[in-house]
DNA sequence: CGCACATCCTGTGTGC
DNA sequence: TGCACACAGGATGTGC
C-alpha cells in the first residue's frame, strides 16, 4: 500500500467498516508493529475509544479516536485486515483491534510497517515534517517548483522526499517522469517553466489515475494475500527494464538513484 | 546544510 | 539441490 494513491484508496474503503465503531481492546502479537511504543501503551490509550474518522497524510493512514490518533505506516508490505469475527486460524497478524463490530487487524510479515498511538497529529514529528499533500489542493504548480525548483538534486529522488512533496514513492516518480518525457537524473534547478507545466501535470494525472486503479477493485481487507491487482494497467516503465518504450519502442532502461531503481526511457525521457 | 551509507526486517528470485 | 547474493512500492539516523 506504500504510495499515497494506495493508502487513499485503503482509507475510502475501511471508513465505512470502522468509523463510528468502539475499539474494546488491543492486543499486539508482534511488538515490532507497535515499536517503538510498547504494547502497554497501545492497550491502555485505545481501549473504549471511538473511531471518529479515516484518514490519510502522505503516505499514512490515520483512525482520529475520541482522544488521540491512531497512525499507522505501511512501508512496503504493511497492510490492514478487517474480520467480522475473530481472524480465522493460522492467519498472522502483528496488532489486533477487537471492535464492537468486527476487528481490524494491521499486519507486516517484514515488520518494517508500525501502528501507534499519540496524543494529537501534532505530536508526531513524521507527520509534522510532511510537505504539501500531493493529492490537496495546494498541490499547485506554484507551490511544486518552489518546494523543487531550487534544488541541485536529480528530480527523480526530489519527487520521492516527503518533506517536500507528500505521498510520491518510487514506483509514482518514475511513473510521472515518463509522462512528463523527463530525465529522472535532470536537476531540480535546471527544469524549464515549460518542464514544470508538464511534471505538475503529469503528477496529478498520474496519481488521480492511481486512485481509481488501487480502488478497482478495492482493498480486500479479509484476504491476506491481496494486492492491488488494479495497477498492472497503468504502469508503463516500472520493472520493465528492457522491454520496449509505450511511446517509441526503444529499450526501458534501470539505474541507481539514492539506492533505489529508476526506470525511463533514455530516448523520449530528456 | 547536502550527501552517501547503514539500519530496521524477512521473503523471493537469480545465478553459479 | 544448495547456497550466496541482489533486491524489495520506506523512513530515519549517522558520519563526513
Amino acid at each position: 500500500m506504500p504510495e499515497a494513491p494506495e493508502v487513499e484508496a485503503v482509507a475510502r474503503a475501511l471508513r465505512p467498516l470502522v468509523e463510528g465503531r468502539t475499539i474494546r481492546s488491543a492486543r499486539v502479537l508482534h511488538s515490532a508493529g507497535v515499536r517503538p511504543q510498547t504494547s502497554a501503551t497501545i492497550a491502555r490509550n485505545v481501549r473504549g475509544q471511538r473511531i471518529e474518522n479515516v484518514s490519510r497524510r502522505g503516505k499514512y493512514l490515520l483512525l482520529d479516536l475520541a482522544s488521540g490518533v491512531l497512525v499507522a505506516h505501511f512501508k512496503f508490505d504493511g497492510q490492514l485486515l478487517f474480520f467480522d469475527d475473530a481472524p480465522p486460524r493460522g492467519t498472522h497478524v502483528d496488532v489486533l483491534l477487537k471492535l464492537d463490530r468486527g476487528t481490524l487487524g494491521f499486519v507486516d510479515q517484514r515488520h518494517l510497517g508500525t501502528m501507534t498511538w499519540h496524543l494529537n497529529a501534532d505530536a508526531v514529528p513524521a507527520l509534522r515534517k510532511l510537505g504539501v499533500d500531493v493529492m490537496s489542493r495546494e498541490f499547485t504548480s506554484a507551490a511544486f517548483a518552489k518546494r523543487i525548483g531550487e534544488s541541485k538534486k536529480p528530480i527523480k529522488p526530489l519527487l520521492m522526499e516527503q518533506s517536500r512533496i507528500a505521498g510520491i514513492g518510487n514506483i509514482y516518480s518514475s511513473e510521472i517522469l515518463w509522462h512528463a518525457q523527463i530525465d529522472p537524473r535532470r536537476r531540480g534547478d535546471r527544469l524549464a517553466v515549460d518542464d514544470w507545466r508538464r511534471l505538475h501535470n503529469a503528477v496529478v494525472k498520474v496519481i488521480q489515475r492511481a486512485v481509481e486503479c488501487c480502488s478497482n477493485p478495492p482493498p480486500n481487507f479479509r484476504d491476506t494475500e491481496w494486492w492491488f491487482t488494479g495497477l498492472d494497467k497503468l504502469l508503463r516503465v516500472y520493472q520493465r527494464e528492457g522491454e520496449p518504450c509505450r511511446r517509441c519502442g526503444n529499450a526501458i532502461r534501470r539505474i541507481q538513484q539514492d539506492g533505489r531503481s529508476s526506470y525511463f526511457c533514455v530516448h523520449c525521457q530528456t
